[in-house]
DNA sequence: AAGCTTTTTGGGAACGTTTCCAATAGAAAT
DNA sequence: ATTTCTATTGGAAACGTTCCCAAAAAGCTT
């Protein structure tokens, strides 16, 4: 029933030559004669030998493999970075072996940790909304375990990460509403400890400072990335005896839910109060209105993270960590178009 | 600067005892003193041990790891399918290695060969579209991998399946349709060797029939996937002399796409015809106007996906081949809302 | 024809586990 | 005191590779 794979061994006894022999005419080195290389091909072929990928990394020290750790895997701009590392990855040999924190420290440990056990080459990770210390990557960065962090990158280890200038598409987002017009605009932020909350923030901050808006603390929300969470805020925002004109979201997920909010309340955006979210999302273009937002590449970050980790495996010699960060591009849809 | 992982043998030689005991108080065995298991679980955390699960791979000829083929990553049925695999797997610590075929038939050939090499212990497939023959299953069955079809399965092989009933519920968005008053109902069907394009364009013919409404074949039009191609079908649908009153689309990227051309003629949707996608994407609430769909339970069918394979991984013996099918739901929404 | 180099091959160790089998020690039983 | 038993440990093989080193074979040179 079930057959044994065949092994280098099973080709030698076929071929009454020695294990080594055939080992060399496998792997294309120089040293074996024309025609056993050809003998032990057509042997391969015939027994259907397929390496024993486990035995050349024990033996090698390599798995060829990278590990990918995201919050989850269901959201739009997760599952195209991964796309992207996985294209990138293949191209160059490499599998990928994915994890999803489910945005829980707890589990993002133990991923690590599995990770380490199964000997990566390499570790691509964006970090759990929950994560504030990262005790957890020491191991891998002490056994000099390619690490590097994209989108929700930690600006405190010394690794490469690769991400969007959050804080320019924020300012972008920002200003843009400010010249239709809007000055009281609120920032439905995400979770505070997270790089890409904290720039993004940022970016909205420095847009009214530059034009002289001055800033409401009760307009700047922090929000868990829940339904229920950002509805509860866009409420509180609505019910503000001086409600804003606008909202700048940290995410389109979130902006969408409070278009739903704001509907729901049968406000118009975006006459009543218009509305940009983040990263260009399938579902920002469809909505009604369509939605104003600044567009994430997202396959390019999980190309170029994927290629930059392998340069770094392959080339660990001549590695010094680098920030590389891709531009964005503010979409201006109808959510945002209304005369200034 | 690049620390090399502590193994067995470091700790057997710091504490002075064997690796034989070493392994045997990791693992738990019951044979060893309490004291000596004390003594080799202080040292494993002192030196910062962590199992290589390449070797006991290669010991144990097991991998816990399941392979998982997907066309692609990025569509958001495939990544909830996914989600809810690599979930189940975790909660059995099982890790999941995941490729996208792309679509491409030669890439799934080799996804395929490189599963085989890595040794997984089960794999999870979804099949390219370019796919007609499945010899390069062969060496899996052979081999006695387990292997399990999601989606889009082959009905040809003997192994088990799990997917949705698609030709109910192509029945009952057809039925619907028909309900709401609607006659001619075309339908845009996906590539024809897959398993769910023959089932929903079934599921739609028997609708037709048993309301006693004639099939037109120039009502049925086979896409790839490819959105031009979509556009160039809708054009052609509604430049027929008696055009369609409705569109049941293979699933909703490609409804959606109709709509763009649908809306860029100037028709309106569902007065001047009707449109009813699969899947319910999460585009398709949004849309303007909302999508009528049938709903797949996508994380379900992944979770069930991993559940049933790893049955089949640790407890071969009583194993027997069988199809899960899954319920769809009906969601009607605006884009077939009409007075009947 | 003997010595030399070059080409090709084989033997065996090693990677880090697990596990079978044997060995040791002490305790219990006679 | 001798035997028998149990509890605990160590040694070594094995999983399938790769690669170092030595050995054999073949081709050159003198």
């Amino acid at each position: 029933m079930k057959k044994e794979p065949t092994t280098l061994r099973d080709i030698a006894i076929n071929l009454g030559v020695s294990i080594s022999t055939v080992s060399r005419a496998l792997s294309g080195a120089p040293e074996v004669n024309d025609q056993t290389k050809e003998a032990v091909l057509k042997a391969a072929k015939k027994l259907n030998y397929e390496p024993n990928h486990v035995a050349q990394s024990l033996r090698s020290n390599k798995t060829k493999t990278i590990g990918i750790i995201v919050p989850n895997l269901i959201s739009h701009f997760f599952s195209a970075t991964i796309s992207g590392i996985q294209n990138m990855a293949a191209e160059k040999g490499y599998n990928v072996m994915i994890c999803q924190s489910n945005e829980s420290f707890a589990t993002e440990v133990s991923n690590v940790q599995m990770m380490m056990s199964h000997r990566v080459d390499g570790l691509l990770i964006s970090l759990s909304k929950e994560t504030e210390t990262y005790d957890h990557l020491h191991p891998i960065l002490n056994r000099g375990i390619p690490l590097v962090f994209f989108d929700r990158v930690c600006e405190e280890l010394n690794t490469s990460r690769v991400m969007v200038d959050d804080h320019d598409g924020a300012f972008k987002a920002t200003e843009h509403l400010i010249e239709t017009g809007c000055r009281r605009i609120a920032h439905i932020s995400g979770p505070e400890q997270l790089s890409i909350s904290k720039n993004r923030r940022q970016g909205y901050l420095d847009a009214l400072q530059k034009h002289n808006i001055p800033v409401r603390e009760e307009l700047i929300l922090h929000s868990s990335f829940k339904e229920e969470d950002v509805a509860v805020h866009t409420h509180t925002l609505l019910d503000l005896p001086n409600p804003p004109d606008a909202i700048f979201a940290v995410n389109d997920l979130v902006a969408v839910q409070a278009m739903l909010v704001i509907k729901e309340r049968g406000m118009k955006i975006p006459e009543d109060i218009a509305m940009v979210g983040f990263t260009n999302t399938p579902v920002s273009a469809f909505i009604e209105p369509s939605l104003t937002t600044v567009a994430q590449p997202a396959y390019q970050i999980g190309h170029i993270s994927a290629k930059h980790i392998l340069e770094q495996i392959n080339h660990p010699q001549d590695f010094i960590p680098q920030s590389i960060v891709l531009k964005t591009e503010l979409i201006v849809r109808n959510s945002s178009r209304r005369k200034a």
